[in-house]
DNA sequence: ATCTCTGCAAACCGTTTGCAATTAT
DNA sequence: ATAATTGCAAACGGTTTGCAGAGAT
């Protein structure tokens, strides 16, 4: 909750340092996507959206996801789908996904050891590194499947 | 040309024993697949599928780019657009990329020691790993930009 | 002869935008 | 008051498919 609410105060910031309004849909979007679960597509996030306030439309969320995303706020995902999935930011904060085919857990892991080799990597050839992705698809070990788990 | 006439071969290999037939759309597509250079778009495949047989359609293209696909003779790729792109697969063999923003190459990379953590990560969180997607967004270090060499 | 393949044009699906009416500042 | 915002519905862009005629075996 404490951490929602700083997001809600990054995005209040986000808004007035641009001119921009905050608006109702914007405040109910913005929770939604804060509070509810990580890495929901725009229909799941509007269906949400629509039980606070039903007049809400998709063009709605998806402006509102893109002013999340563009300041930072928010990141988009597309994990193999055709369709966008976004997941709340805290800080730079980084982190690559694990997405279970089976039971479609996403599970978040980071290891610097990997970033360093990247690092390395685009160096030797000339380059530097400017962003990543990084998705393991994945299979439940036998016994292990966290069905239902699919929070990160 | 050697690599490319197995490629050939495979294909063949392929359409025979699903019971699918060699056709002339399906020769020329191929080769220029093959020979051409890698990470072409449709359109890309289909400009120059023209110049060899003009009657060709986008159709026969998306569809013969499946059926080399799903038959493992390609793989598809989505670098950041949304529009896909097709590499000649040679055996089993994979490898990641650096897509630099700046002057468009893509460079090709393995790296053994990051497959080993990534299973490790998933063995340590109850998974085993299927597959992966591993790409490197990168900027050409001053003076050092390769634009024009987007081959590899 | 039979069953696959092709090219066209239309359908699809998620995303993106123009616009007239509404709302926050 | 004024400029931003909303919801709708239509446009987009790449992908996917139905179908009647052409082609490979």
């Amino acid at each position: 909750m404490t951490s929602t609410q700083t997001q809600l105060a990054r995005f209040r910031a986000l808004l007035s340092k641009e001119g921009l309004k905050l608006t109702s849909q914007r405040k109910v979007i913005a929770d939604v996507f804060f509070t509810g679960a990580k890495h929901q597509s725009l229909l799941e996030l509007l269906e949400q959206a629509k039980v606070k306030q039903k007049s809400i439309g998709y063009a709605t969320v998806y402006r509102t996801m893109r002013l999340l995303t563009e300041g930072g706020l928010a990141v988009e995902h597309k994990f193999g789908e055709n369709q966008a999935r976004y997941e709340p930011v805290h800080d730079g904060e980084h982190h690559d996904h694990l997405i279970c085919l089976d039971c479609g857990a996403i599970v978040e892991f980071e290891d610097p050891m990997i970033e360093q080799r990247q690092d390395r990597m685009a160096a030797d050839r000339g380059f530097e590194v400017v962003s990543h992705r990084h998705e393991v698809y994945v299979r439940c070990l036998p016994g292990q499947c966290r069905r239902d788990a699919a929070a990160s």
